[in-house]
DNA sequence: TGCCAGGCCCTCTTTAGGGCCTT
Protein backbone atom coordinates (compact mmCIF):
# COMPACT_ATOMS: atom_id res chain seq x y z
CA UNK A 1 0.00 0.00 0.00
CA UNK A 2 1.97 3.28 -1.12
CA UNK A 3 2.40 6.00 1.58
CA UNK A 4 0.17 9.03 2.13
CA UNK A 5 3.17 10.75 2.13
CA UNK A 6 5.09 12.17 -0.73
CA UNK A 7 8.53 9.42 -0.84
CA UNK A 8 10.69 12.58 -2.02
CA UNK A 9 9.39 14.50 0.68
CA UNK A 10 13.07 15.64 2.45
CA UNK A 11 14.18 14.08 5.74
CA UNK A 12 13.58 16.72 8.77
CA UNK A 13 15.02 17.25 11.78
CA UNK A 14 13.23 18.62 14.87
CA UNK A 15 15.37 19.87 17.83
CA UNK A 16 14.81 21.01 21.35
CA UNK A 17 17.23 22.79 23.39
CA UNK A 18 17.43 22.88 27.56
CA UNK A 19 19.21 25.90 28.49
CA UNK A 20 20.22 27.92 31.83
CA UNK A 21 17.90 30.96 30.65
CA UNK A 22 16.00 32.40 27.42
CA UNK A 23 18.94 34.25 25.98
CA UNK A 24 22.22 33.52 24.47
CA UNK A 25 23.04 37.26 24.61
CA UNK A 26 22.56 37.26 27.91
CA UNK A 27 24.70 34.20 29.00
CA UNK A 28 22.25 31.84 29.15
CA UNK A 29 24.33 28.13 28.12
CA UNK A 30 21.92 25.12 26.99
CA UNK A 31 22.18 21.92 28.89
CA UNK A 32 20.42 19.26 26.54
CA UNK A 33 19.39 18.98 22.99
CA UNK A 34 17.61 16.75 21.22
CA UNK A 35 17.61 15.97 17.64
CA UNK A 36 15.02 13.23 16.27
CA UNK A 37 15.13 12.74 12.46
CA UNK A 38 11.43 12.92 10.53
CA UNK A 39 11.12 10.81 7.36
CA UNK A 40 7.69 9.88 5.11
CA UNK A 41 5.66 10.37 7.98
CA UNK A 42 7.67 8.98 10.86
CA UNK A 43 10.44 9.35 13.44
CA UNK A 44 13.27 7.56 11.85
CA UNK A 45 15.86 8.42 14.17
CA UNK A 46 17.13 10.45 17.48
CA UNK A 47 19.67 11.96 19.14
CA UNK A 48 19.94 13.58 22.58
CA UNK A 49 23.08 14.03 25.01
CA UNK A 50 23.26 16.30 28.30
CA UNK A 51 26.32 18.60 27.61
CA UNK A 52 28.42 20.75 30.13
CA UNK A 53 29.07 24.37 29.61
CA UNK A 54 30.40 25.05 32.95
CA UNK A 55 27.26 27.37 32.86
CA UNK A 56 25.27 27.50 36.62
CA UNK A 57 21.79 26.06 36.57
CA UNK A 58 19.24 28.29 38.53
CA UNK A 59 17.46 26.25 40.89
CA UNK A 60 13.89 27.37 38.66
CA UNK A 61 15.72 25.68 36.12
CA UNK A 62 16.28 22.56 37.92
CA UNK A 63 12.83 21.94 39.16
CA UNK A 64 11.64 22.88 35.68
CA UNK A 65 13.92 20.59 33.58
CA UNK A 66 15.18 18.05 36.49
CA UNK A 67 18.56 19.11 34.99
CA UNK A 68 20.69 19.62 38.10
CA UNK A 69 24.44 21.05 38.40
CA UNK A 70 25.53 17.96 39.86
CA UNK A 71 24.11 15.45 36.84
CA UNK A 72 25.92 18.22 34.34
CA UNK A 73 29.50 17.65 36.23
CA UNK A 74 29.06 14.46 34.69
CA UNK A 75 28.52 15.30 31.30
CA UNK A 76 30.22 15.57 27.82
CA UNK A 77 31.42 19.12 27.13
CA UNK A 78 29.33 21.14 24.90
CA UNK A 79 31.41 21.53 22.25
CA UNK A 80 32.18 17.83 21.31
CA UNK A 81 27.77 17.69 21.84
CA UNK A 82 27.38 20.32 19.38
CA UNK A 83 29.48 18.79 16.86
CA UNK A 84 27.96 15.25 17.46
CA UNK A 85 24.57 16.70 16.72
CA UNK A 86 25.86 18.64 13.80
CA UNK A 87 27.19 15.72 12.48
CA UNK A 88 23.53 13.95 13.03
CA UNK A 89 21.58 16.30 11.35
CA UNK A 90 23.71 17.36 8.77
CA UNK A 91 22.24 20.33 6.55
CA UNK A 92 18.66 18.91 6.87
CA UNK A 93 15.88 21.36 7.72
CA UNK A 94 15.38 22.09 11.07
CA UNK A 95 12.19 22.48 12.71
CA UNK A 96 11.51 23.46 16.69
CA UNK A 97 8.71 24.84 18.52
CA UNK A 98 9.47 28.46 18.69
CA UNK A 99 12.28 27.94 16.71
CA UNK A 100 13.61 31.83 16.89
CA UNK A 101 14.46 30.11 20.55
CA UNK A 102 15.95 27.25 19.85
CA UNK A 103 17.82 29.13 16.75
CA UNK A 104 19.45 31.46 18.77
CA UNK A 105 21.02 28.49 20.69
CA UNK A 106 21.72 26.53 18.01
CA UNK A 107 23.74 29.05 16.64
CA UNK A 108 25.27 30.46 19.93
CA UNK A 109 26.67 27.10 20.81
CA UNK A 110 27.68 26.04 17.37
CA UNK A 111 29.42 28.75 16.88
CA UNK A 112 31.28 28.29 20.55
CA UNK A 113 32.46 24.45 19.01
CA UNK A 114 33.47 25.93 15.69
CA UNK A 115 31.05 24.57 13.33
CA UNK A 116 28.62 27.12 10.73
CA UNK A 117 24.79 26.96 11.01
CA UNK A 118 23.60 27.39 8.05
CA UNK A 119 20.33 25.53 8.76
CA UNK A 120 17.08 26.55 8.04
CA UNK A 121 14.35 26.68 10.35
CA UNK A 122 10.79 26.01 10.27
CA UNK A 123 8.87 26.64 13.65
CA UNK A 124 5.66 24.55 14.45
CA UNK A 125 4.12 27.55 16.87
CA UNK A 126 3.76 29.63 13.94
CA UNK A 127 1.97 26.76 11.81
CA UNK A 128 -0.04 25.90 14.76
CA UNK A 129 -1.06 29.66 15.68
CA UNK A 130 -2.39 29.44 11.83
CA UNK A 131 -3.67 25.60 11.49
CA UNK A 132 -5.21 25.51 15.04
CA UNK A 133 -6.37 28.95 16.27
CA UNK A 134 -9.30 27.57 18.54
CA UNK A 135 -6.76 26.10 20.76
CA UNK A 136 -6.34 28.23 24.19
CA UNK A 137 -2.82 28.91 23.63
CA UNK A 138 -0.13 27.49 21.56
CA UNK A 139 2.38 25.59 24.50
CA UNK A 140 3.57 22.58 22.92
CA UNK A 141 1.73 20.71 26.15
CA UNK A 142 -1.42 22.43 25.00
CA UNK A 143 -1.49 20.97 21.70
CA UNK A 144 -0.19 17.68 22.19
CA UNK A 145 -3.10 17.45 24.57
CA UNK A 146 -5.41 19.03 22.16
CA UNK A 147 -4.11 16.58 19.60
CA UNK A 148 -4.09 13.43 22.16
CA UNK A 149 -0.34 13.16 21.01
CA UNK A 150 1.61 10.20 22.00
CA UNK A 151 3.24 10.61 25.72
CA UNK A 152 7.01 10.75 25.51
CA UNK A 153 8.10 10.87 28.77
CA UNK A 154 8.92 14.17 30.95
CA UNK A 155 8.18 17.54 29.79
CA UNK A 156 11.27 20.20 29.92
CA UNK A 157 13.07 16.65 29.01
CA UNK A 158 14.91 17.93 25.46
CA UNK A 159 14.33 14.21 23.94
CA UNK A 160 10.57 13.91 25.13
CA UNK A 161 9.89 17.56 24.00
CA UNK A 162 11.32 16.57 20.42
CA UNK A 163 9.50 14.07 20.18
CA UNK A 164 6.35 15.67 20.97
CA UNK A 165 7.16 18.36 18.77
CA UNK A 166 7.48 15.55 15.85
CA UNK A 167 4.58 14.10 16.63
CA UNK A 168 3.12 17.59 16.39
CA UNK A 169 4.39 18.23 12.93
CA UNK A 170 3.37 15.09 11.24
CA UNK A 171 -0.54 15.85 13.02
CA UNK A 172 -0.15 19.28 11.39
CA UNK A 173 0.98 17.37 8.26
CA UNK A 174 -1.95 15.39 7.96
CA UNK A 175 -4.42 18.31 9.04
CA UNK A 176 -2.68 20.37 5.98
CA UNK A 177 -3.17 17.20 3.67
CA UNK A 178 -7.28 17.03 5.10
CA UNK A 179 -7.88 20.43 5.11
CA UNK A 180 -6.34 21.15 1.28
CA UNK A 181 -6.85 18.59 -0.45
CA UNK A 182 -3.41 17.51 -0.79
CA UNK A 183 -2.27 14.11 -1.45
CA UNK A 184 1.45 15.31 0.54
CA UNK A 185 2.22 18.07 2.53
CA UNK A 186 6.18 18.55 2.03
CA UNK A 187 8.30 20.77 4.53
CA UNK A 188 8.25 23.80 2.05
CA UNK A 189 4.44 24.08 2.07
CA UNK A 190 4.33 24.12 6.18
CA UNK A 191 7.67 26.34 6.27
CA UNK A 192 5.66 28.72 3.14
CA UNK A 193 2.05 28.64 5.56
CA UNK A 194 3.94 29.36 8.92
CA UNK A 195 4.35 32.92 7.04
CA UNK A 196 1.32 33.16 5.23
CA UNK A 197 -1.70 35.59 6.05
CA UNK A 198 -3.68 33.71 8.68
CA UNK A 199 -6.58 34.91 6.70
CA UNK A 200 -5.56 33.08 3.60
CA UNK A 201 -3.87 30.08 4.11
CA UNK A 202 -5.85 28.53 1.35
CA UNK A 203 -4.38 30.99 -1.19
CA UNK A 204 -0.94 30.34 0.03
CA UNK A 205 -1.61 26.47 -0.63
CA UNK A 206 -2.96 27.14 -4.26
CA UNK A 207 0.07 29.44 -5.05
CA UNK A 208 2.61 26.82 -4.13
CA UNK A 209 0.60 23.80 -5.31
CA UNK A 210 0.39 25.62 -8.63
CA UNK A 211 4.33 25.80 -8.56
CA UNK A 212 5.05 22.44 -7.41
CA UNK A 213 1.75 20.59 -8.97
CA UNK A 214 3.15 17.58 -7.87
CA UNK A 215 1.23 18.27 -4.02
CA UNK A 216 -2.21 18.37 -5.68
CA UNK A 217 -4.64 15.81 -5.35
C1' DT B 1 25.23 34.03 43.70
C1' DG B 2 21.51 34.21 40.39
C1' DC B 3 20.21 37.89 37.05
C1' DC B 4 18.87 38.18 31.92
C1' DA B 5 15.80 38.36 25.55
C1' DG B 6 13.98 38.42 21.11
C1' DG B 7 11.03 37.21 17.19
C1' DC B 8 6.41 37.18 15.95
C1' DC B 9 1.68 38.69 15.92
C1' DC B 10 -2.53 41.45 16.97
C1' DT B 11 -4.77 45.79 17.46
C1' DC B 12 -7.21 50.18 21.05
C1' DT B 13 -1.59 49.97 14.68
C1' DT B 14 1.71 51.31 11.02
C1' DT B 15 6.09 57.59 13.80
C1' DA B 16 3.51 51.75 19.04
C1' DG B 17 2.56 48.89 22.65
C1' DG B 18 1.84 44.67 24.64
C1' DG B 19 1.09 39.53 24.79
C1' DC B 20 2.79 34.97 23.52
C1' DC B 21 6.35 31.35 23.64
C1' DT B 22 10.73 29.18 24.63
C1' DT B 23 14.30 27.87 29.34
Amino acid sequence: MPSAFNPALETVAVIDFETTGVSPAAGARATEIAAVLVHDGQVVGHYASLMQSGAWVPPFIEQLTGISNAILARAPPAARVMREVAAFVGERPLVAHNAAFDRSFWRAELQRAGRDAPHRFACTMLLARRLYPESANHRLGTLAALHRLPAAGRAHRALADAETTANLLLQMQRDVMLRFALTSAPHALLAKLQRAPRRDLAGCVANYAALAGEVTA
